[in-house]
DNA sequence: TACGCATATATGATTTTTCGCATATTTTAT
DNA sequence: ATAAAATATGCGAAAAATCATATATGCGTA
């Protein structure tokens, strides 16, 4: 991964929450994100979109769900750099921590916060 | 420094190569990195004016030149970002590295160099 | 097959960023 | 004081990124 396209991705607010909240919950589906960060599903999928399309996250289907999580592939300084940044700034994801845990149970019961 | 400042900082090609280049060089001044980056003067000088506003770099003026360095106060997360990227990206900066030898002594016969 | 939910993408508009060029400022030397 | 070199900034144009909305696709289930 090419530097300035790393850091291209991370340098807009949706895509820098998604990536930090999905490194510290290991994995997240498409309308958990949507929730957590309070944004609509067609944005939320756009910019998931581009970090997949760069390899910096990888997708998995499962039933309706596409769960997204960190690429393990990418190189140490890109991972250092994500583990970092959210060790010293987690303060950056409360909000969406707080919102993520109002959707109760997640995945089984989304139809009733997601839309 | 808040995260996505910091990351949108780096999100231009000749802003990241200034800030790779002046943590490997220690400091440069501008006609040292128009030189290296092979780009013009007024271009150099806007961006190390977005790199200075947001604290990223601090300078000092020595006589005509102004010399950019690393803010040394940077929180620890945004200084390991650019230790790791630049050591394991060092080759982004062969070519800059390369022009800025031919300059021969620095600061002393910049005349001869820059416009 | 038909329907509902989750997710993805297309498109045109809007906003943000970057750029080139001209010009201003600061310093040193004459 | 004037000139020359290094650096900074103002401004309109061009390019790039983002967005909202509509719509398409895929999966599970009746």
């Amino acid at each position: 991964m090419h530097p300035l396209t790393f850091f291209k991705l991370l340098a807009d607010s949706t895509r820098l929450q998604t990536v930090l909240l999905i490194l510290q919950q290991q994995e997240l589906c498409v309308c958990e994100l949507t929730c957590a960060l309070n944004e609509t599903q067609p944005k939320i999928s756009r910019h998931l979109a581009m970090l997949r399309k760069a390899e910096l996250l990888l997708d998995r289907r499962q039933g309706q769900w596409v769960y997204y999580r960190i690429n393990p592939a990418l190189p140490a300084w890109a991972h250092t750099t994500l583990s970092q940044t959210l060790a010293e700034n987690s303060s950056l994801l409360l909000q969406a921590e707080q919102q993520l845990n109002t959707m109760g149970e997640r995945p089984q019961r989304l139809a009733s916060c997601c839309n």
